[in-house]
DNA sequence: TTTCCACTCCCCAAAAATGGCGAGGAAGGC
DNA sequence: GCCTTCCTCGCCATTTTTGGGGAGTGGAAA
């Protein structure tokens, strides 16, 4: 990991790239490229799927999945929460899960350093990109200062054509909600009850639960709460 | 707009920025140093309230906010749906709201060349960073051709700053659930009933009650729809 | 050791939400 | 001109949620 070396060829390939295993060529491409230990780049979906591009070791994967660790995994909680890159070291791992979760990454050959950088899509889709390397502090801060802003336009285009490929496999996926429905939902979202919102909105009860309603099939959600948190988790309202 | 020039030094005026102001001063440099007419970085967020940073006439911006453009302009429609930074001209303009905007945003000095750069952050914020400029389809290409990298990347720093003065400005309030508090959270958000959300955890439901109203104090919620709001917009579950 | 907090269980009555029925006007796109 | 979507309004019965009580266990922290 001495001097810098030129990423463009890296990115042109992502830019070129015309299915999914081209982005895990151009993965591993990558990380031989930097000469660090391992490349992720996860995504996870509004409907719960989930799509993973990695150089970790199949076994790892198998047991994060298995142990549903993104529940504690501190490197998913807090990107979660953030819009900076971050390194790992920045992270809290104070808790007892996230101790135990960091051992048991270490022992399935996952490096101490990591980088990672949250991305975000429409319809509340967000994703990771992660570097990974075993090294000391100072080696690891060199690293990322001389290659972050290149990372985050690597992961910029792997989440460009993670979505790209995405949109054919799945299209039509999202029905918007009418300005009516949006202000129905946000006020709900809230914390007001039909009653308040309707007075808010100047409308009858009975018109907002049509929009309510509406929202709800629209959203293919079971119940208002369901429609609440889908409609946030796709983007399409903002509380 | 011949060759290209070095962004660099924008970028770590960028970086260094202390103050929103420091902002509008990269933004105003950085529209003389690329030679065109207009840079706006235009921030929607999460109460509704709107900062802008940018080149345009006093009088279009308070044109645009007065009639409520953000709610037919094809710009935002258009990136709010996408991942892309996309060419105004790749927008549709069909609708007959969206040309007589059009002919407005031409007559306040808007110009006819746009390149637009949608960027999400937490809490389902979202930002546009648009260059716009009056010039002939084919200058256009080759400029954003030239420079589609660099924006991208000034975008993400541009958010970046925007999103860490906000942050200070309205300090964390974190209280975390309990794991089961946790789980019937989750579970209600993704629209099961309470009694099938007891069924699920093995609880009676009224255990169950007692979770949700806990979770309801935590968070200072008035109802369930709004501590599941509230709890997903503090990504304290994820759904 | 005492004092928290998380977890579990129960009843009753009031308030809120949902399901199902239907109806008409206005605006914009093909 | 037709068709679709959006916006608006009403009533009744049923189901679900909520608010008010109270009670006992175990573990972790102070």
């Amino acid at each position: 990991m001495g001097g810098k070396v030129d990423l463009e060829p890296i990115l042109e390939e992502l830019d070129a790239a015309s299915a999914l295993e081209g982005l895990e060529q151009a993965n591993t491409r990558l990380r031989d490229t930097l000469g660090i230990d391992h490349i992720v780049y996860h995504w996870v979906d509004s409907a719960g799927d989930q799509y993973g591009c990695t150089t970790y070791p199949q076994s790892w994967v198998d047991r994060y999945l298995a142990e549903n660790y993104h529940r504690i995994d501190p490197v998913i909680l807090g990107c979660f929460q953030r819009f900076h890159p971050v390194d790992w070291k920045r992270l809290d791992w104070s808790g007892k899960a996230a101790k135990a979760f960091l051992k048991d990454a270490m022992e399935h050959g996952v490096g101490n350093q990591g980088f990672s950088i949250p991305i975000r899509g429409p319809n509340g889709q967000f994703a990771l990109f992660t570097v990974n390397n075993s090294c000391d502090d100072e080696t690891w801060a060199d690293f990322t200062a001389t290659y972050s802003r290149d990372l985050i336009l690597i992961a910029h285009y792997f989440n460009r054509k993670a979505l790209e490929f995405e949109a054919n496999r799945q299209p039509e996926f999202s029905r918007t909600l009418s300005p009516r429905e949006v202000d129905a939902m946000t006020l709900l979202a809230l914390g007001y009850s039909r009653a308040q919102v309707a007075h808010s909105l100047s409308i009858s009860e009975h018109t907002l639960r049509v929009y309510i309603e509406s929202a709800r099939f629209k959203l293919g959600a079971l119940n208002t709460t369901h429609a609440i948190a889908t409609a946030m988790s796709r983007g399409l309202i903002v509380v």
